[in-house]
DNA sequence: GCAGCTTGGATTGTATACAATTATACGAGG
DNA sequence: CCTCGTATAATTGTATACAATCCAAGCTGC
């Protein structure tokens, strides 16, 4: 039975193109439409090639292949119930989104994360959410405004209640709303390549945090300063709160789950 | 070659060295000949895919292709004598470079860079080349360092005879040993993609860049403060460093090349 | 025993066949 | 003249066949 069965395979789409970018207009059973920029959605759903890349993607982030873990094409291809040709072509695209390394004539494998890497992307992080933050202060929308209000409202509530998944995915949320409130495609693509290749990390310390108040409490601080139009502030707290989430994960025990290379 | 005997469309191929460059002679149905010299490995000389990524990339980067123009599997796999699997692969790998854009079933285009992007990725990269430098500062072994000097030295010489193209080459020379000095895999991959990406505009933009004195004059003293341990001060020479890359190439008609639509 | 060669199986690399999709041309009907 | 549908060509997507490579086990000769 194949994992990949299209489960909407019903859907229509046509592709246009606006103001240099690419769309494919999906329509769904019911009717409901939806844009996506294909350029920066290497998930596409409506070929076996990003279909297998999604599901390597998501088994290599969950943590279903282990690091180093060597990725046999047809083993690969059986399992999905497609040939080669698709799972090479995902490979290859795995290989430049960093999760697998690829040696010719070899193999593909898993990369592995290191305690050092995890602290550079964060370094990284720590800079350019605060540029998103700075820019957002100016070019966020209306609604983009209002979903972040709503999203540190709803993480208080599920916080009251301790529903961990829910916090997980409305704190990832959050952050993509930034991102798409810088209106800079670059930053918003660089920093959500940053924040896929973390989330490796933050699944298995996530269990152990008890950092989601304090957490959405820096999400309410970021988004009053970016009501207040106060952009200084803005990027300067967005600065700090990556600092603070990487501080705290060193704290759950980063180090013990992917040896200390952070050292020298 | 039994696979080849049915249709004439099908090329009949071998390779042979001459000086060292290994060729492929393509011979086609109607006799034609040409030779394309496939060495450009340095990564990954054995492999097709490897040496038609490589190729492609060039000549995307140096103007060859240009902006949204289709590239088509076929037509490249035979300018270049291989068939088009490993047409496929490198497309697969050059979209995620961001070279191109391929849109599922339709084709793949040379992407296109707006002024926006140019400014996009010049402010993303003003912040990330302090941080690097501030690394650098810290990590840079005695052989970048004295790679960096000699650097300078020799982009001096070569300003002072005008030569154009090693003055443009030692530039890029002179940030990938920043990058690498800054011992973070994370950070060198990451500029060295955005910095790959604006070659393109720079292609176009030197030739009447009279820049190349001040922007040699600006990494002497991002290499004499690292010299000094002055992390601070190497990261803000860096910061500005960008920042007046990216002025001097407004000045000279960034908007005119590319079409403003950075006014948002 | 062991260095080096040979061989066979496993795996990746490449080419080609065929299917699916999209673009284009053209003609019927209004 | 225009619009729409259909046929057809062009192009990409996927599967499969075959080639090249790598690796380890076993053999040979010393």
């Amino acid at each position: 039975m194949s994992y990949l069965a299209d489960t909407d395979s019903a859907a229509e789409f046509f592709i246009f193109k606006y103001k240099d970018n690419i769309f494919r207009e999906v329509r769904k059973g019911n009717g409901k439409m939806a844009n996506y920029d294909i350029k920066h959605d290497v998930n596409d759903k409506y070929s076996l090639r990003g279909r297998v890349f999604q599901k390597l993607r998501e088994d290599i982030l969950s943590g279903k292949y282990k690091e180093h873990e060597e990725l046999k094409e047809v083993a690969i291809g059986e399992e999905l119930g497609v040939s080669r040709t698709p799972v090479r072509e995902a490979f290859r695209q795995l290989e430049l989104e960093g999760l697998l390394q690829i040696v010719p004539n070899k193999g593909a494998y898993v990369t592995g994360i290191t305690a050092k890497d995890v602290k550079d992307i964060y370094m990284i992080r720590s800079l350019l959410e605060g540029l998103c933050a700075r820019l957002a202060t100016e070019k966020i929308t209306k609604e983009q405004m209002e979903e972040m209000e709503e999203n540190i409202y709803l993480a208080e509530f599920h916080e009251d209640k301790g529903h961990l998944d829910q916090i997980a995915e409305l704190d990832n949320r959050f952050h993509d709303i930034l991102y798409e409130a810088c209106d800079s495609k670059m930053l918003e693509h660089t920093l959500k390549d940053f924040h896929q290749y973390v989330l490796r990390v933050r699944q298995r310390t996530l269990a152990t945090n008890t950092r989601g108040r304090a957490s959405n409490e820096e999400h309410r601080q970021i988004m009053e300063a970016i009501k207040a139009k106060d952009a200084d502030r803005a990027e300067k707290l967005a600065n700090q709160h990556m600092i603070n989430a990487y501080d705290n994960m060193v704290k759950n025990g980063l180090k013990e789950i992917y040896g200390d290379e952070s050292g020298s």
